[in-house]
DNA sequence: CAAAATTAATCAATCGTTTGATTAATTTTG
DNA sequence: CAAAATTAATCAAACGATTGATTAATTTTG
C-alpha cells in the first residue's frame, strides 16, 4: 500500500534509520523530535526505544551503520602500494567524492554534530573515525613530498582542510552551493552526471596545480 | 563582582547577544535553551523577551548585529578599481580570514542553520546574504579571467567552495582541525599570531597556483 | 510619582520515555 | 499433531520534565 511495504519484510530498523537519518540531517539532533521521526518512518513512537533503546541510541546505530564501509574503503586504498603519490592521491578524490555525495544525509548530520565546541563522547568518536580518514589523505601527501613527486613547499595540513572543507561546504550548504554551482545538489541526478565528475576533476587539478607545478610559489 | 559587571553599564542588551551567540554556537538553536543562555548572561529568563520579543527574537538580533559589518567591508573591497584583480583576491582573503576568525562563534552558528535542508524565512534571509559575499569574490575572479590576468581554464564556481570551504572547515571543526594544525584554532593568541597568517598565506599560495601558474593543467 | 526595568511565579505545549495491554509468531509440552 | 506456554512485536495512553512564553508584582530610574 505504502511505500514502506517493501522494506518491512527486509529490515524495519534500517527503515527507520534511513528516515532518522534524512530528519536528523534537515532538522538536526535537537530539532528532530521522536514523534517526527517515528511518523515519518510510519512506526509506532514506543518502537524507537524498543529497538534502540532511545534517541540517542537511534543517532548511535545511524553512526555504526556507516562506519563499517568507511573502514573497509580506506584500507583498500591505503593499502594500495602499487601506484605513485599522484595515482593514490587520484583514487583517494574518487572514492571519497562518490562517499559522500552518496550518503550526503549522512555527513551533514555528521558535520553538524562535530561542529559543537563542547566535548562530548559522541564528538570525541566522530573525531577519531574522521582523523583516520584524514591520516591516509596525509600520508600520501607527505610521501609524495618526500619521494620528490610533489612540491616541498606545501601546507599539507591546511591542503585537509581544503579538500574537506570543498567538499562540505558543497553538501553541507545545498541552498548557497545549488545557487552558486548552477543546478539543484541535492538532485540524484544532478549528483551522478554533474555534480560527481565535475568536483572529481576540479580537485585533481586545483591539487595537481598545487602540489606538482614547478613554478616558484614564493614571489 | 562577576565578569558582566564592566558591561551593565554600557550595553546590557549587547551582553545577552554576546553570550546567546556563544551558546547558540555551542549547542545549536533548539540545544540552547532560553533559561541557559539567560543564566550564562546572569539576567532573568523574562529579560530576553523583554528586549528581543521571543527566542527566535535573540537569534535574529545576532545576525542583524553582525550584517552591518559584513556589508561595509564587502563595499570597501568590491569598489576599490584602483588595484589589479589579483590585488583585489589578496586584499579578498586578508580581510575575509580576518574577519572569520574573529568572529568564529557567529560563523559556526550560521553555519549549523544553512547546514538545513529544509527552507525557512532564516535559511533564505542567511543565503542572500552569504551569496552577496561570494558574488563580490566570483566578480573578482570573472574579471581577472577577461583580463587575461588568470588562466581560462578555471573552475570559479567550485573555486568559491574551495575558499569558503577551507575556511569553514578550520573554523567549523576545530577538534578535527586543531588536531590536524597542531595547536588549538579557539584559543585566541593562536588565531592572532599562528592560524591568520599562515591561513593567508596558505590561500594566496593555492589560488596563485590554480589561476596565475603557466603550466597546462590539462595533462 | 510615573515610566522603565527586573523579578519570581506560572502558563500551556511539547519533549523523550515508560507503561500495561494486545496481537502475532514461535517453542514447548503431553 | 494439537494445546499450552513463551517470546517478540506493536500499540494507545500517560508519565514527569522541560520548553518558550506570559503574567503580575516589585524595584529602579529619571
Amino acid at each position: 500500500m505504502n511505500q514502506t511495504m517493501e522494506k518491512d519484510k527486509t529490515d524495519k530498523k534500517d527503515h527507520i534509520l534511513d528516515v532518522a537519518e534524512k530528519v536528523f540531517a534537515e532538522l538536526g539532533y535537537e530539532g528532530a523530535s521522536t514523534r517526527l521521526i517515528s511518523g515519518e518512518a510510519n512506526v509506532n513512537m514506543a518502537m524507537l526505544n524498543y529497538y534502540f533503546g532511545s534517541k540517542e541510541g537511534v543517532f548511535l546505530a545511524i553512526f555504526e551503520r556507516r562506519i563499517a564501509s568507511f573502514q573497509s574503503v580506506l584500507l583498500s586504498i591505503g593499502n594500495d602500494g602499487s601506484t605513485n603519490s599522484w595515482e593514490k592521491l587520484n583514487k583517494y578524490i574518487e572514492s571519497y567524492v562518490d562517499r559522500v555525495v552518496n550518503n550526503n544525509c549522512f555527513h551533514v548530520m555528521l558535520n553538524r554534530e562535530i561542529s559543537k565546541s563542547k566535548k562530548t563522547d559522541l564528538t570525541d568518536q566522530i573525531t577519531k573515525i574522521l582523523m583516520k580518514n584524514v591520516i591516509v589523505f596525509q600520508d600520501i601527501i607527505d610521501n609524495g613530498i618526500k619521494c620528490g613527486e610533489f612540491n616541498k613547499d606545501v601546507d599539507p595540513q591546511l591542503l585537509v582542510a581544503t579538500i574537506f572543507g570543498t567538499k562540505n561546504y558543497i553538501v553541507n550548504t545545498p541552498h548557497i552551493s545549488s545557487l552558486i554551482i548552477g543546478y539543484d545538489v541535492m538532485d540524484k541526478d544532478n549528483q551522478d552526471e554533474k555534480l560527481k565528475p565535475r568536483l572529481k576533476t576540479y580537485l585533481k587539478k586545483l591539487l595537481k596545480a598545487y602540489l606538482v607545478n614547478e613554478n616558484d610559489n614564493n614571489k
